[in-house]
DNA sequence: ATACAACCTAAAGCTAACTTTAAGTCAACG
DNA sequence: CGTTGACTTAAAGTTAGCTTTAGGTTGTAT
């Protein structure tokens, strides 16, 4: 048993974001010891998915929903097994839309690269959009896809 | 040249948040003709950096900064590499932070399935934290780093 | 006994990034 | 000539997800 404090340090959460979470039906089994919320390591595996379902993009009323099918048991398996399908497609877009974002960052370093090399931007101009350097015009593509 | 509405449609940004872009300043060389912004490619490519910088978590008043510094010339190239490079950290640890998510609801999918097969989760609950099967728990090992 | 730290609540406050609203300008078409 | 549609502004409103505030309770150490 844990009180909010020692969870905090923990998971790295503030106090006040443990409550609020609280306060929002994240922890349905939550127990308290007079007015005292007591944590146990159920609650402690419940912010790990609270945290990774908040990554996906869920927005706090659909996670409560999450742990209202848990508590309805077996019934709703199918339900959160489809909810976690659905998430991981969620994940999978995110991460090939960084790794856009990364060709574009890298693309932008090697540019100001060239440019403090240059003094200018002259040579870049005229690069632009499809003459440059086979390697960079992979990354300069996929950025701009 | 074109209107707000042609770049809405070829960007996929609203009208409104164009001009609330606008408003803050992310379209420093952006001209009118009377009363009516007049986009060109300039803009267009803007648009590609903003949205870039805005996937790697920069803020508005960040990107406006950024901008700022395009119009002071070759002086600044070095910030604005360094700018990017810090982008690039970001976003690397942030595609870790959703591998480590995707790891998660990789293993709450087959958990789901296999409680699915099963009926209810006890077998499940023995497995668990390190009796899985050797796929699975490199799963959830990855999830729970 | 008293002070201190760690817990509590309800309610108000904050922030960023838009979005909506209300009122107006302008060009072109029928 | 008048109405339609796409543009304009300034300012107010929205939203989620916290965070802060003000006031209160409890347990332990000196």
């Amino acid at each position: 048993m844990y009180t909010i404090g020692q969870v905090s340090k923990a998971t790295g959460l503030p106090v006040s974001t443990l409550r609020y979470y609280d306060k929002e039906g994240l922890f349905p089994h939550l127990e308290r010891k007079g007015y005292v919320r007591k944590f146990s390591d159920t609650e402690l595996e419940e912010v790990k998915i609270i945290e990774c379902l908040k990554r996906s993009g869920l927005a706090i009323k659909d996670i409560r929903q999450f742990f209202q099918w848990v508590s309805e048991g077996s019934s709703t398996y199918e339900k959160r097994r489809e909810l976690f399908a659905r998430q991981k497609e969620v994940i999978q877009q995110k991460i090939e839309s960084l790794e856009k974002t990364m060709a574009m960052l890298e693309f932008k370093c090697w540019y100001y690269d060239k440019a403090l090399q240059d003094g200018n931007e002259n040579e870049l101009h005229q690069m632009l959009p499809d003459k440059l350097p086979e390697e960079i015009q992979k990354i300069y593509d996929k950025a701009h896809e």
